[in-house]
DNA sequence: AAGTGGTCTAGACCACACT
DNA sequence: GTGTGGTCTAGACCACTTA
C-alpha cells in the first residue's frame, strides 16, 4: 500500500503526449490549488513519489523545479518540499509622498510597518559621492557625479526592498542629505527645507526575474520575481533633484495609483 | 582542438564550493552580460559544452535551466539555445486614460501602437454577462452578476496583454457596451455618453510568475513574469462602474505615473 | 542524415535536518 | 542514524530543425 493515501494524487496516463513530468507537476498543482496541500504544508517527499508514479527520482525532482518556476513550491534541504506561503503585502498608495506624510518623526516605511504590526528595519546604510550612471544622468539631466544613499529595507526580519536614491552634488553636498540619518520626513523633507519645493514624482515600474546578486541581497525564493521601480521627484521649477532606484520582492507588494480621468 | 574559442569560456574551479553546472552558468552569464553572446545570438551547444567542461550533459543542462528560470535564454528545440532578445516595450504613461484621448475613432491601444511603428491586433473577444467573483463583486460594490468584456491584445504577432473588463449590468445591459465593438474611443466613452462621467482610476499592481494558463494565452517564454493589474473606475459620484483585470508579459512593457507631491 | 534540445532511467555520493 | 533534498554520471530513446 502506498503511504500516499490514494485521493491526493491520481495515476499518469501513458498514452498522453504530455511528458510524464509534467503531469506529476498538474496533478500537485491542482492539489495545491484545491487546497489538499494549504499554505507551508510539506508535499509528498521525492521517494514517495518515486513510488508512487514509479518514475525515476529525476523525473520527480524535474516536476518540483516546474512548480518552483512557478512559484508555488520551495524546496528546503533535508527538510522537505513546501507550498510556499504567501508574505504579508505592503501597499504602496499612490499619495505616499504627499507633504503631510512627511510632517512626522519617522520614516515613511517605519511609520507605515509599525502601523501594520510588522517589525520594520533598515540597514546596508551607505551614503557616497560617485559618478552617475549614463541612465542617472539622463534623468538628472546630465550631471557627472553624484550622492547616492543606499539602504535596504526589511519586514519581520526578511529583506522586502532595496533602494538607491541619487542626488546632484549641487543640492546635496554638506547638507544633512549627505548623512546617514537624514532626519525626520526623510529626504524628501529635507529638499523642502532646502528651498527644493517639491512638485510631483514620475515613477516607472517593470517587472522581471532577479539577477543572483539580487536574488541574495533581497534573498528571494526562486520563481519570485522583482518589481523594478525607477522614481524621479521634480521641484516647482520643473528640475529633477532626485532619482530613486529601487527593487522590491514583488511577492511582498501590492502598488496602488490613482488616475485622473481628465 | 575544443571548437570553443577557449577566449568565451573559462575553465571549471575544482576547488570551489560552488556547484559545477552553476559555475558554467556563472560563466555563461558573465560571456552574455558582457557582449560576448549578443541577443539573438546562439550559445554553444549542449554537446559542445560537455565537451569543453568535461561534464554530463545533465550538469550542462542544469546550466541552462537555471539561466532559463532567469529570463537570459531560451531553448529552441532541433535549433538551439539563444539569448533572449529584450522584445520592445509598450510604454503606458498615467495619462493615458485622459478624455483627449478619448476623442478619436480608434482604441487607445492601436492609436499608439501605430504611433510606435508596430502592428497591433485585437482578438479572442468574447463578451458575456456572468457571475462575478467575490473580488469583483466587492471592487464594484457588492453586485451579482456582471458583463465580462474579455479581449487579448497582439503586438507585430506577439500576444502581450490579456484584459477583462467588468461592468455592473445595470450599466451595461442593452447599450452598445455589450456589442463586441462598443465603438470610437472605446467603454469609457460609452459610459461618459451614458452619464457616467469619469471622475478617476484606481490601480493596483502586482507581478508574479504567471500561470500555465497565462504562459499559454500569452506565449510567454519561461522566466518572463507577468504584471497583473486590477483598475477601477471610478464616477463622479464616487460609485465603481467598471473593473478591469489585466495580466500583460512584463518583458513587453513599462508602466509610468505621476504622482503629485502634494 | 546529422545536429539539436526534450525526456527518462538507475544508479552514486554529498550536505543538511531531525531525533 | 535515518530521511530529506542537492549534485552528478553515463548512458538511452525521442522529436524537431536543417540540409
Amino acid at each position: 500500500m502506498p503511504s500516499l493515501s490514494s485521493g491526493l494524487l491520481g495515476d499518469l496516463d501513458p498514452t498522453s503526449d504530455r511528458a510524464v513530468f509534467r503531469q506529476i507537476a498538474d496533478q500537485l498543482r491542482e492539489a495545491i490549488d484545491r487546497g489538499r496541500f494549504k499554505e507551508g504544508e510539506k508535499l509528498p517527499s521525492e521517494a514517495e513519489l518515486v513510488e508512487h508514479y514509479g518514475v525515476s527520482r529525476m523525473t520527480v525532482r524535474n516536476s518540483f523545479s516546474v512548480l518552483q518556476g512557478e512559484g508555488l513550491v520551495h524546496a528546503e534541504h533535508g527538510k522537505g518540499v513546501f507550498v510556499r506561503p504567501r508574505p504579508p503585502v505592503r501597499r504602496l498608495a499612490s499619495d505616499r509622498f504627499a507633504r503631510r506624510h512627511r510632517e512626522q518623526g519617522k520614516s515613511a516605511f517605519i511609520v507605515e510597518a509599525d502601523a501594520a504590526g510588522s517589525h520594520p528595519q533598515v540597514d546596508s546604510l551607505e551614503v557616497k559621492e560617485e559618478k552617475a550612471s549614463q541612465d542617472v544622468s539622463t534623468r538628472l539631466g546630465s550631471v557627472r557625479r553624484v550622492l547616492a544613499r543606499r539602504r535596504r529595507y526589511l519586514l519581520d526580519g526578511r529583506p522586502v526592498e532595496f533602494a538607491t536614491s541619487y542626488l546632484p552634488l549641487d543640492i546635496a553636498r554638506g547638507t544633512s542629505i549627505a548623512e546617514p540619518n537624514p532626519g525626520p520626513g526623510g529626504i524628501y523633507a529635507r529638499l523642502e527645507e532646502l528651498g527644493h519645493r517639491l512638485d510631483h514624482f514620475e515613477e516607472e515600474i517593470r517587472a522581471r526575474m532577479p539577477s543572483p546578486d539580487e536574488v541574495r541581497t533581497l534573498r528571494l525564493a526562486s520563481g519570485v520575481p522583482v518589481i523594478h521601480l525607477i522614481r524621479t521627484a521634480f521641484d516647482q521649477e520643473g528640475r529633477a533633484v532626485e532619482v530613486c532606484d529601487t527593487v522590491m520582492a514583488a511577492d511582498a507588494y501590492v502598488l496602488s495609483y490613482q488616475l485622473p480621468a481628465t
